[in-house]
DNA sequence: CTAATTGATAACCCATAGGCATTAAATAGT
DNA sequence: ACTATTTAATGCCTATGGGTTATCAATTAG
């Protein structure tokens, strides 16, 4: 007494069930007859309850045995298939990556990686979130997000960055403005204009780009206008509210009514980088990391 | 090496993963807390998985430990089950059948079924739970419990989900108010009182249809308070701090200071529906589904 | 910097799963 | 009827490994 069931009872016992038959069911489980009928026994003193029928000469199961035979199958099967996904899991094949991007990250790199992965690997579940950098650095220090698309030159020690795109800078510009694709020779012709960005602390990176832009032009900039929304920037510009400057890539996906002039001949690029936690655990990482810098 | 998942470890797991303290899952064991460290570190060398992360001063689940203890529940939960239906069919009994109600279901519709189950299967014993809404999907889900009673209008694919019993809804208001039944005349002339209703998140359904009640009538209801209980909701009622909006059926069985007016002329129901998981094993359960759907 | 608390290791002990030998009962063959 | 054969159960023994205590190393709190 004050034994305990386990899962070798339940080997043991479908094996019993299948053959009928002791001696044969032992040597199908590499153990002697002996041993197989005492811990047989012992299951039925655990469950207190009769399993089998023996007169000696045959073995049958009670009805009390003949449930618990499709019973202890069904967790038995249960458990094998709770193993194979385990195996998934680990690997990283299947899973939950949570996705963090600045909204004007949506143009190219995160729905492509969405693509590539839902392609490689279709068990796994992504979620995505909009988010300001800061935001996205701090859910991913916490544990909340797995990756994020910032603007960003330095994050934390904890967290890895890599650059995954790379992108010119325009110039947008009411559709009434004098200066046109042909009429444009360089930034010192926009000394005068006022501007609107995107928030310095919304995207410091960025913000930082735009002045040395203005800086290397000989001139700094009047800033009429903040905004986080790409979409509140390009209505301002509409309305002849002032003049901006974006990464170029943003200008897709918009219908309005103002032209951009793509400043071919700046050194200053837009980049777009990845971060993810370093000692993150998630097994899925791994994969989302590689398929977005191993591009092929 | 060469060694056999045994559901000792299942039960040790349980419990670290419940805890995620080593030595405070080894007292509540009852074994040692290096014999626990060894039998998880062994668990996880048998599934090649590293099920916990431990730094010295935290121990936490891994994505893959985490699956693994939804269906180690699971598993141990059936277990369980059959282990009381082995003993049933063995006393000659059919089976065990336990069911899970909100507190605004025992009015009718779960005692009734009780009732005609013990007249026609004097062999099938029950257990009751009083449970809400999403507790009641989780333990159905988890094989906990066998049937449930929600007011719920979607559950998970894996459950299946029937309409018992449709109710109208009726005001609760306290004895001194104003209004009484010959002198209401619709919603609009509660459109400043200021509500008390239950939680939300407690039962969403109930929810969305008090407020659907209060837009059909032209206005949005302030809510006051919100609870879980009816009989906290009729004692604020009681005390004048606001009115509420109930299921008719829930007027039985208290004896409070309060009046109702039933809303007969609104097209809102209350509704209550079973639930049970499509895959359920316990052979009794077709018998008490029947009997509920199968009204003679 | 000390004190306290965590999980992991090391060395040991003993409970028990499983082995071998044997027995008792049932059947089959002559 | 009497072996010969085969069944599951029993008795005894061994050794694997689960669980113990003592201790360590790392981390945090004061």
């Amino acid at each position: 007494m004050g034994y305990q069931l386990e899962l070798r009872h339940f080997n043991y016992f479908i094996a019993v069930a299948e053959e009928l038959h002791y001696r044969k069911a032992a040597e199908r489980l590499f153990i002697s007859q002996p041993g197989l009928s005492r811990q047989i026994k012992q299951m039925e003193e655990i469950l207190e309850a009769q399993l089998f029928i023996r007169n000696k000469k045959k073995v049958s199961l009670t009805p009390a045995g003949s449930y618990l035979k499709g019973e202890v199958e069904f967790i038995l099967n249960h458990l094998e298939l709770t193993k194979k996904q385990l195996k998934l899991i680990k690997e990283g094949s299947s899973g939950a990556l949570r996705i963090g991007f600045l909204g004007s990250a949506m143009q190219k790199v995160v729905p492509n990686l969405l693509v590539r992965l839902r392609d490689r690997f279709p068990n796994i579940e992504t979620s995505l979130d909009e988010l300001s950098n800061h935001a996205q650095v701090n859910a991913v220090l916490k544990d909340k997000l797995d990756l994020g698309f910032v603007r960003l030159a330095r994050v934390p020690k904890e967290l890895a960055i890599k650059p995954v795109f790379e992108d010119s800078f325009s110039v947008v510009l009411p559709k009434n403005h004098v200066l046109s694709q042909s009429s444009f020779k360089g930034m010192k012709q926009l000394k005068d204009e006022s501007f609107i960005l995107f928030s310095q602390d919304y995207s410091p990176l960025y913000f930082d780009k735009v002045m040395s832009i203005c800086e290397d032009a000989g001139f700094t900039p009047k800033v009429s206008h903040r905004s986080v929304h790409a979409q509140t920037i390009f209505t301002l510009v509409e309305n002849n509210l002032g003049i901006a400057i974006i990464p170029t890539s943003l200008q897709n996906g918009f219908d309005l009514n103002v032209k951009f002039i793509e400043l071919k001949k700046i050194k200053q690029r837009a980049q777009l980088s990845v971060i993810w936690k370093k000692d993150n655990r998630n097994p899925v990482l791994e994969h989302g990391v590689n398929l977005l810098l191993n591009q092929s």
